[in-house]
RNA sequence: GCCCAGGUGGUGGAAUUGGUAGACACGCAGGACUUAAAAUCCUGUGGGCAGUAAUGUCCGUGCGGGUUCAAGUCCCGCCCUGGGUACCA
């Protein structure tokens, strides 16, 4: 019988769903929670590199199952967003129509790998029933404040009672940094109105006046982490910083937990460090600055050992201080720089990083300990958002305020010595002693700052601070594919609608673009009112706000009650493992964490982090052809459909290279992009070669796992799969190596059959057969729980390779070999299970023990080395001692011929690995 | 600039705590079967030199040093690639 794997691969797949194999429910066992990053379901479908996670998770789900575990391992959909909305606004299709078609063709793909999700569970962040929680949980937010003496999220009522106390003055909570302080009869005097304006400023949901990103091309405000280098990671239009009254989540108040709480999480190092950088924690100094008797400046350094080589001092060009520092002589100036300042977009400040700017304000601070005059300037380099918006010029330890100091020809006082003349280039390092300061001279450095900050508080011009670079995070999205906000306002106060009629459900409206006002597209829903009377908000909530709680909700995805039950979720608790792309880093993965807290907080969930450990996925990368015409056309070509040349022109100037005389190198130097081409071909006409890029409908180098599936079968997919390279790792596709993994997948199904027929015998394993298998099973559970599924494939195909060879056909080694597979190929494996033990699924099986008996040797081919270069292996004894093995080394006749004419140094025998003899020549 | 990964044959990649570099595949070459092709199976395959051959020998894990009986692996200094971040004081 051959292989068919289109017909064992449709007959599991029905079969496993009408059992409803892979259900989940509570039982006895312990608990295992496999969790894959959801994807977001685009019109194009799956292509090769999706399910790499996928396949990973399943394999590890799978051996946990066989291991006796009770393995939750679900998948939905992070179906709000932008391509959705984009795709409406061309279209006029209800986002939700589409989303739901991508979502039923992305499932339907997903079943044909053999994925074991538990689909009951399955679900929608875009769904009612599920961003009801969503909303309630952004109540939730509303409704507390962060209290720094307990270090915790507490509900707003505490706070309200303090204030009815004794107002704010001993309240030490994160809030607005424009909060007044008051008292207690202020407090109570005041309107309902105001007192919901001063809670606003405590809330860990609130609404501000804020600096956001805003970008004109997609209508709405973006989170930090949604914009690099000045663009919109969705489409890469520009993005420009504008004051504007938007939702923001106090994740500030949790910068200090969420940068402690990496130390407890098993993450790739190089997330937890992004996480950290992004935190940014810093801790220094504030130090004020007095303003000739009018006015005090606070500046934030991290330096303050350097305060004698202060020079002058920069405030940003938004500092509110600068119109009553502003003499009269430079008011037109310094008016002008900010005008200027004000119209560039974040874009310009960027790429004009190094281009120096800025003006004079005409006063003059003084140095709080050498009382000299410092003169204050104002530049964009410092910005308004970050310290006191504010800083301390040092320009001989600092790169930026020396530019600024060589530009405006200020003065340069170097107050480090290291042997290092501050002339040309500042010097950075924090080693060497301190000159030029009066006091502290002579000091180190880690003393001086030291003596400088305790003084600078003895003294109370400043005080010990940390600042974080993390800010708090836009929480509005001026869109309408989003979860709306359960907020109306009453006399422009924002109110919260009762639980009881949550969800609040997104209106219908005719078109999904702006108003003409310039209104988010739910303005459009004009009778959407609250109590027909006061307007909802009409933002709605980012991306990411569904995926930052979604892996609690499959705990419990039905209930309508609750966001999620107590006993399931304590069965349950975080996930164990989480499989992903890096590039959430900052994003999803931070804010998970964040909400993860805050429920923590309000004792709603029993764990502070939601992800135990977490394992990156690397790209799968596919392989495009270019061909260069000489004559003026470059194009793409699709490696992967060779027979249907497709071509498309990308961006080249062609007078960069010499017209006909092209020749590889010199094209290789003129394009950058090509430096990792691998050239094919060459002639007067054309050059064309290869490179790898992502796998993007734009290099025509897509591969649909569809296609594969088709061609190969799931089994062979997934083995594929896994057998590219290590799962981390970035990795080229090269469909090309298939069929290896095919042939062995033949092979394996040839072991169970004979003329055609299944064919088991009974006979007993000799033992060269059971070395076989238990040093399969040893080394495939290992390599499984270190996730080095590639090594896995092929320890899979040496057992195989050698049973073939030995003519195995023994139930005996073959049966506990379909289970050991049966994670990696859920459908082969599933057909041969089913002839020996038809009434039962292998997936219910239980993981083969092994005997490390089995496979030790008692004889070690040892390899011996003169001075570290091996000669020569001999099968020596393991149960010798030094001696008896000397013995037999030197009475080897080839060792004895090395070894005339010189003399022995040492013998170096390390049991089991390797011999070395050292000698003198 | 700073932070984090990584660099091994023609290709993807293997190599537990330093211990036979190149497992396993792909590709390539040769052979078997076939009228032929495909499929399948068998053999070989890091490079150089010597030899008809078995074999011998030297060089080889980005580059340059070092530690060690022994280095892909550890240390120091560079180069390159990928990712993150960017006036964060």
């Amino acid at each position: 019988m051959d292989y068919n794997f289109k017909k064992i691969e449709n007959k599991w797949k029905k079969k496993w769903e009408e059992d409803k194999l892979f259900k989940t429910e509570i039982n006895s066992k312990k608990k295992f929670y496999a969790l894959d990053m959801f994807p977001y379901p685009s019109g194009s479908g799956l292509h090769v590199g999706h399910p790499l996670g996928y396949i990973a998770s399943d394999i590890f789900s799978r051996y946990k199952q066989l291991m006796g575990f009770n393995v939750l391992h679900p998948m939905g959909f992070d179906s709000f967003g932008l391509p959705a909305e984009q795709y409406a606004i061309a279209t006029g299709q209800h986002p939700e129509k589409t989303t739901k078609e991508n979502s039923e063709k992305y499932k339907s793909q997903l079943k044909n790998i053999g994925l074991s999700f538990d689909w009951s569970r399955e679900l929608k962040t875009s769904d009612p029933n599920y961003y009801k929680w969503t909303q309630w949980i952004f109540k939730k937010l509303f409704n507390s404040y962060y209290c720094n003496l307990g270090d915790k999220a507490l509900p707003i009522s505490v706070l309200i009672k303090e204030f009815e106390k004794n107002g704010n003055n001993s309240v030490e909570s994160p809030c607005d940094e424009d909060t007044p302080k008051f008292t207690a009869k202020e407090w109570k005097s005041w309107s309902e109105k105001d007192k919901q304006n001063i809670l606003l400023k405590y809330r860990l949901a609130f609404l501000s006046d804020s600096w956001v990103n805003w970008c004109e091309e997609l209508g709405t405000v973006l989170a930090n982490d949604e914009v690099k280098e000045g663009l919109s990671i969705r489409g890469g239009y520009p993005v420009e910083q504008k004051k504007m009254k938007q939702w923001s989540l106090r994740i500030t108040a949790y910068a200090n937990r969420l940068l402690s709480g990496l130390n407890k999480i098993d993450w790739p190092n190089s997330i937890k460090e992004q996480q950290k950088n992004w935190i940014g924690k810093s801790s220094g100094v504030n130090i004020l600055f007095e303003i000739e008797k009018k006015n005090k400046i606070s500046v934030f350094t991290t330096r303050p050992e350097t305060i004698f080589g202060v020079s002058f001092l920069v405030l940003s060009p938004e500092h509110e201080l600068i119109d009553s520092l502003c003499t009269q002589t430079q008011k037109k100036k310094i008016n002008k720089y900010q005008l200027e300042c004000s119209q560039k977009s974040e874009l310009d400040r960027i790429s004009n990083i190094n281009s120096v700017s800025g003006e004079f304000t005409g006063s003059y601070a003084i140095h709080p300990f050498s009382q000299e005059k410092i003169p204050v300037w104002i530049s964009d380099y410092v910005l308004p958002n970050y310290g006191s918006g504010a800083i301390m010029a040092v320009p001989a330890h600092d790169s930026r305020d020396f530019k600024f100091a060589k530009k405006f020809k200020l003065e340069i006082v170097q107050v480090i010595d290291n042997g290092y003349k501050v002339d040309e280039e500042p010097y950075l390092e924090k080693e060497g002693k301190i000159i030029n300061s009066s006091f502290i001279n002579g000091l180190s450095i880690s003393k001086a700052s030291e003596k400088i900050a305790n003084l600078v508080k003895e003294k109370n011009m400043g005080y010990k601070l940390i600042n974080f670079r993390l800010r708090d995070a836009i929480f509005s999205r001026q869109r309408y594919w989003g979860e709306p906000f359960p907020v109306f306002y009453k006399d422009e106060t924002p109110y919260l609608i009762p639980d009881e009629e949550l969800p609040l459900k997104l209106p219908s409206i005719n078109s999904y673009l702006p108003t003409k006002e310039g209104n988010p597209p739910l303005a459009r829903a004009e009778n959407w009112k609250y109590k027909t009377k006061y307007r909802y908000e009409h933002s709605t909530m980012p991306g990411w706000a569904g995926s930052s709680w979604y892996f609690i909700r499959y705990i419990d995805p039905e209930n309508n009650l609750k966001f999620v039950d107590e006993k399931k979720l304590k069965y349950w608790g975080n996930v164990d493992l989480y499989i992903g792309g890096a590039e959430h880093a900052t994003g999803h993965l931070l804010y998970s964490r964040f909400w993860t807290k805050f429920l923590y907080d309000l004792s709603l969930i029993s764990f502070d982090e939601p992800f135990q450990k977490i394992i990156n996925q690397g790209m799968i990368l596919g392989e495009s052809c270019f061909v260069y015409r000489i004559n003026g056309e470059n194009t793409y070509v699709s490696y992967n459909l060779k027979d249907k040349y497709k071509t498309t022109k990308i961006h080249v100037d062609i007078n960069l290279v010499e017209k006909n005389k092209l020749k590889i190198k010199e094209f290789k130097n003129s394009r950058k992009e090509y430096n990792n081409a691998k050239f094919i071909c060459e002639n007067e006409n054309y050059i064309c070669g290869k490179t790898i890029e992502k796998m993007s409908k734009s290099f025509y180098n897509v591969v649909n796992p569809d296609d594969i599936i088709e061609k190969y079968g799931a089994d062979s997919l997934r083995l594929y799969e896994m057998f590219l390279g290590p799962l981390t790792q970035y990795k080229p596709w090269n469909t090309d190596g298939i069929t290896g993994v095919y042939n062995f997948i033949k092979k394996f199904w040839n072991l169970f059959h004979q003329d055609g027929k299944f064919y088991l015998t009974q006979e007993d394993p000799s033992k060269e057969e059971k070395e076989i298998l238990h040093y399969t099973i040893h080394k495939i559970k290992n390599d499984i729980e270190t996730f080095s599924f590639n090594t896995c494939v092929s320890t899979f195909m040496i057992a195989v390779n050698k049973l073939k060879k030995a003519q195995c056909s023994k139930e005996k080694i073959l049966k506990p070999l379909i289970i050991l597979l049966s994670p990696f190929c859920p459908f082969v494996c599933e057909e041969l299970w089913n002839k020996i033990e038809p009434s039962s699924s292998v997936y219910n099986s239980t993981f083969p023990k092994y005997d490390i008996n089995l496979f030790i040797k008692n004889e070690i081919n040892y390899p011996v080395a003169i001075n570290g270069k091996r000669k020569l292996n001999m099968m020596i004894a393991n149960n010798l001692n030094k001696n008896e093995i000397e013995k037999i080394i030197y009475s080897n006749d080839k060792i004895k011929q090395i070894l005339t004419g010189s003399t022995v140094k040492k013998i170096i025998i390390i049991p089991e690995k390797i011999i070395n003899i050292v000698i003198n020549k």
